[in-house]
DNA sequence: TATGAATGAGAGTTCATTCAT
DNA sequence: GATGAATGAACTCTCATTCAT
């Protein structure tokens, strides 16, 4: 399809980081080529050269900018060894921020775009994985109890996507404050353990 | 502003409700005002008689359509009397449906637009007020325990919301089954109590 | 074709007034039949009742407000014996005003609209007839000189013309002040005559 | 503001000139995009590349229009050494023709548009230019007499511009012919010189 | 690889006009 | 006599996309 094999090639990266950045700025639907084209300081047709249309570079922006975030935390959470620790940085991580607009948004294509859904279960996939991690390693070691980590990944998980949105809106009733206080109340009461202030992971 | 100021006049709602089924359709950004126009049986000139623009026809809809989610449970609600069946029903209410594809448009509009973020804003007051409202009847009566309303209604909803929009978007893992007793059993836990099967209340 | 034969309807008049000050506000193009219905205190199908289309209205409020201004003109004249006073009052007259604003826009509508072209036809010669009126009389009188009236009131008009346009058009060289005294400067040298200082006949 | 940032592209004088064209015809307000396009042999969009607007199109045609006439005169006029001869010339020129329907429009236009306004003070100041020199030029030369420059520029051209309506308008009793001597005359009893017959300088 | 130029499809919106009341 | 409602026709403008270079 795409005229360009060379898939790794250095620009497309770039355009996809561009499209995202526009993306969150002004909204999926009032994203034009042109104003991708001008972040990455080209034209419109040297847009549609690595990518074969909008909806092809829209869509993939917003999973590659989504896959971004999740890898960053992936690591961020392989430098830790304390399962609690983890937790604490994993909340921490899910306050606000430019990527939960682009969740947002993805959320509403993936609503009528097969592709984007695809993309959004792989994504959440990885996103409830990732607990799913922290808590089976945590009870392995004994520091977590509660139930089987599936099932706390789900509740823990969708927890804090109903608390980001808030956030993300900015709920007149919901500060970060307060998300980061209900996230680290409801885990220490459902995994009955305790969570380190997580000051010291905060960029 | 609008040039009809006789703001109850039958039609208005009308077109509303088309919008609303349309945007649920096509999603916000792809409604054209011709789909509402045919929607409802007119063109789409015959549509901008009653709104000053798209937007506002648009915006309106959606405010118009959660509003009468929110008044039908409402009314759904107050004809129960035992706080637990209330709380069953708000939480069996809250699986799946249309409702929840508009809820995310609302959220995806809000995030740039003042005005819907004000609907969005008063929207969510009610939600929450609504949850509030039945555990502090609960406690009152006795049979909830817990936190105080505010928080747990903070709880539940942000749980609700997290997952609905799972099940909205057909994720392979997130059944409604499987938010419904996740829910259910959380509130229980949370609430010290138990909730009755809502299937009776199913529709 | 129009419905209503009783012509000298008071309505008539009123609305035509109402469109003649609404062109001279918005201009021709831009005057819309519900402009002038709002000036009027009534709605557009309330104007259309009276006049069979907005070109009908136009055309028709352009004419009746010149044939007005021309007519009170003549009266204003009448009043006066001196052919000199009158010459001068004729000149005061003839600077600036929202009359000549609707002066051009009949020029241009006249330009290619055969009924518009009629009208200015007959107010040109009205206005021509006018100042040939005025010469004639003072050549009789012994008071002026010069060539024969037809001619004079064809350079006299010719020339008020050309420096209202400029005055109503806001040139930065051309003010009424100026206007005036080239104007009765070459009336004075056209005719070979004195015209008092027209101070008193100003309103 | 204009995506085109090369002002001497070769397209866009091509444009202006089929806008003028088409605005003579139909008239400004009467002009569509579509017009201006189908005359250059283009499409509406294709219009739109080179200028922002509509209203920004046919403003500068009109400019265009009217500058590309002052400018053939006034080479027209270099060519010619003797004073008497110009100002015939210059009297030929201002009957009739395209270029008077076109300032018609302009000066309808500038009643309510500043740019237009603007435009309108430039080429009328250019216009007064022109004749001031003639005039000052025969004076110096010793062949004409009379006022000052700039009041003798005023007359001559008040009444040209006066005269020239007429004659564009069609007036029955204002042929080209009436208009041509009652200048010449006007301009020689002004000047107090004789002006050469401009058979010769006619295309 | 990339751009300037161009276009076709389509959107929202305006407005004179009609019609039932 | 007059209006609220509605509509059809038309127009400007946007934008993804194409193509020659």
């Amino acid at each position: 399809m795409s005229p360009r094999p060379q898939i790794d090639h250095i620009r497309r990266p770039q355009l996809l980081a561009a499209a995202a950045e526009v993306i969150a700025e002004r909204g999926f639907a009032a994203t034009r080529i042109a104003d991708v084209a001008e972040r990455a300081g080209t034209s419109a047709p040297g847009v549609l050269y690595w990518f074969d249309s909008r909806d092809e570079l829209l869509a993939e922006a917003l999973s590659f900018a989504e896959s971004g975030f999740r890898e960053r935390l992936e690591t961020e959470l392989a430098e830790l060894h304390d399962p609690a620790a983890k937790l604490a940085t994993l909340i921490e991580r899910s306050i606000g921020g430019d990527d939960w607009v682009l969740w947002l948004e993805l959320w509403t294509r993936a609503l009528r775009d097969p592709q984007m859904r695809a993309s959004r279960q792989a994504l959440d996939d990885s996103w409830r994985g990732q607990i799913r991690s922290i808590v089976a390693e945590g009870q392995r070691a004994g520091v977590f109890a509660g139930p089987e980590p599936e099932r706390a990944a789900l509740e823990l998980g969708s927890l804090l996507d109903g608390l980001a949105v808030q956030v993300t809106l900015g709920d007149r009733l919901v500060s970060a404050e307060l998300m980061r206080s209900v996230c680290v109340e409801v885990a220490e009461r459902l995994l009955e353990t305790e969570l380190p202030v997580a000051s010291e992971a905060v960029a």
